[in-house]
DNA sequence: CGCGTTTGACCTGCGC
DNA sequence: GCGCAGGTCAAACGCG
């Protein structure tokens, strides 16, 4: 499922003035193949990997990243190194600080973002499975709830279709992957002038862990 | 047969 | 204290 030969491109932007967390993240990818895992992406938790050519989306918006996500005490994971090799590391640092207004405290990362895309179930490499589906008060969609398989690894990520715009997928992640993807990214360069980040290549064949 | 999904029940937090 | 809404559990089921 890994998007051989994919070169997936990881645009961030720091956030704007006045907005605490929020930017605008955009993905574009030049990958194909078929896959049936559970659709993600986070720039703190890892590289993002589309693979399923039905999948014609983009990520339109970054909601949040609600670090300090009410009421969650944080379960351990390993920060870095776990991490190593993943690219997207270094976005999510860049990412992260724009928090670093508020103290540390036991928190989970939480990062929501929406993307318009015609399917729910995109491929980002993790493997998901899905434990729960609820339908939400004032929308008429149900809300998913995935858990990533691999064992120890406590992410969770919630997947609802917008109520006012069908065809965008909203996507909250809480956690970070204390593994490295099955497709991970493994390098990342900063645009000086930019200031963007840009993030491509999959994690050579036999370098997984 | 193993793994993932479905789905109703249950649990918990929060607002009134 | 009560009710509601969101989140999770777990048994049943389906598929490869």
């Amino acid at each position: 499922m890994a998007a051989v030969g994919a070169r997936p491109v990881l645009y961030h932007h720091p956030a704007p003035a006045g907005d605490a967390l929020s930017m605008s993240s955009y993905f574009s990818h030049g990958g194909s193949s078929t896959s049936s895992s559970a659709s993600s992406f986070s720039a703190a938790l890892g590289p993002a990997l589309l693979s399923d050519p039905a999948a014609q989306f983009d990520i339109s918006e970054y909601l949040f990243d609600d670090a300090a996500a009410a009421g969650y005490a944080a379960p351990p994971v390993v920060p870095d190194g776990a991490a190593a090799g993943a690219g997207a590391g270094a976005a999510a640092q860049n990412a992260r600080s724009a928090a670093e207004a508020v103290p540390e405290r036991p928190r989970t990362e939480r990062i929501a973002f929406r993307t318009r895309s015609e399917i729910e179930i995109l491929d980002d490499g993790y493997k998901w499975r899905k434990y729960g589906k609820k339908s939400v008060k004032n929308s008429p969609n149900p809300r998913n709830y995935y858990r990533c398989s691999t064992e120890g690894c406590n992410v969770k990520k919630r997947v609802e279709r917008e109520k006012d715009d069908p065809s965008y997928v909203v996507t909250t992640y809480e956690g970070t992957h204390n593994h490295v993807s099955p497709s991970t990214v493994y390098y990342t360069s900063q645009d000086a002038a930019s200031g963007r980040f840009f993030v491509a290549g999959t994690q050579p064949p036999g370098s997984l862990n």
